[in-house]
DNA sequence: ATGACCGAGTTGCTTTTTTAACCGAGTAAC
DNA sequence: GTTACTCGGTTAAAAAAGCAACTCGGTCAT
């Protein structure tokens, strides 16, 4: 199940998450241009260079916690049992996102991840960074759709319904509501923008 | 006061300690032949021959708490107050040991440290290495008393002294006694063979 | 407007570490 | 007696990390 770890993969591994800690939580602290990277390679006890090898910008020290769900949409549309509707892969799998309360769906409320939205949405050069993130994320999926206009239509539709209900769902929270309270509108809202989109 | 720790060097010092005690640590647990320096390796999450960069026999995975004390005996003798005799300076030096239950004067009572002890004289291997590391001590010192058959001796003498001294506190120490209880005879049996050295 | 500084990212070189394979001695199996 | 282990210790090549010095764009003083 899980591939034998040598020592090495293992301590990169452990690296690349010390800088990630480090740079969040030196972010959350301070805020995005009130740190250097000079100082999260420090916190994080390795140099510069290595820091860079690591994450190839300043941004991405953050927006990496994004990029790990990078192409999960395209991945769950190819890897659909037969007979499934491809928006209705989606849809269950955002359902499931929702009722585990993964932070992607908008709907966590622990106050780390809830300042780490804030931070992002409110650090201009963050939020840029993201939508480049997200357009891949849609060639992506577009990809897995088929070709054509009509897939890439369908993909910008589907990514946008689920960043809309991330930032509804975030909004709430961010109003001071539990993630517990909000989420039965949470699913309701998704159930009605996915149906929608057939 | 302090060196300016490079990140290099703070690292190399982390990686020693952890080898160091991963080695003990598991010595301690289930005796000096029981364990592989592979074990020692996997514990302290290093590969082998990194382990064997940093010491360079698996004796001395023990050995280095005491190399840690290399040539102080020298170094005591040389740094001494002028108009000081080189047995005094030894002497207080001693003491001061005891004053503050150094390890290497026998006279500590934590239960790691007496086990530690144990450890060192009844594993054969260990105990002989133990002695060769005296021999250069013992080396070092007379250089420092200066040249000669006389100098010799007396570094001899010295140590000789030292080694009955530790092993007389450990002993009791041994045999369930506290550190604190056994400190007085120390210092007198300390005075009595230092005096009767001059 | 110029020169000094700061911060993001890069480059070239050196040191450290991993990896896998090996050696040689001991020892248990058969 | 050969085979096949285990264990201490070594070797060579390749990956990773450290370090110092650099570029390049901005900002701030003079």
């Amino acid at each position: 199940m899980s591939e034998p770890t040598g020592l090495r993969a293992r301590k990169k591994e452990r690296t690349r998450d010390a800088i990630g800690d480090a740079a969040v939580s030196l972010f959350l602290e301070r805020g995005f241009d009130r740190v250097s990277v000079n100082d999260i390679a420090a916190a994080a006890e390795i140099s510069k260079p290595t820091l860079f090898r690591y994450f190839p910008t300043k941004e991405d020290l953050v927006l990496h916690r994004f990029a790990d769900h990078q192409g999960e949409a395209a991945r769950v549309v190819r890897d659909r049992r037969s007979g499934i509707e491809p928006v209705t892969a989606l849809h269950r799998h955002f359902r499931a996102g929702l009722d585990r309360y993964d932070p992607v769906t908008g709907l966590n409320d622990h106050p780390e991840v809830v300042a780490f939205h804030r931070l992002v949405f409110t650090t201009p050069s963050l939020a840029g960074r993201l939508t480049r993130y997200q357009l891949e994320d849609e060639e992506a999926l577009a990809d897995a759709l088929g070709e054509g206009i009509q897939a890439r239509l369908r993909a910008a539709q589907v990514l946008a319904v689920q960043r809309v209900l991330a930032r509804t769902n975030w909004q709430k929270i961010a109003d001071g509501r539990t993630a517990d309270a909000v989420h039965p509108e949470a699913v309701a809202d998704a159930d009605q923008a996915f149906n929608q989109l057939r």
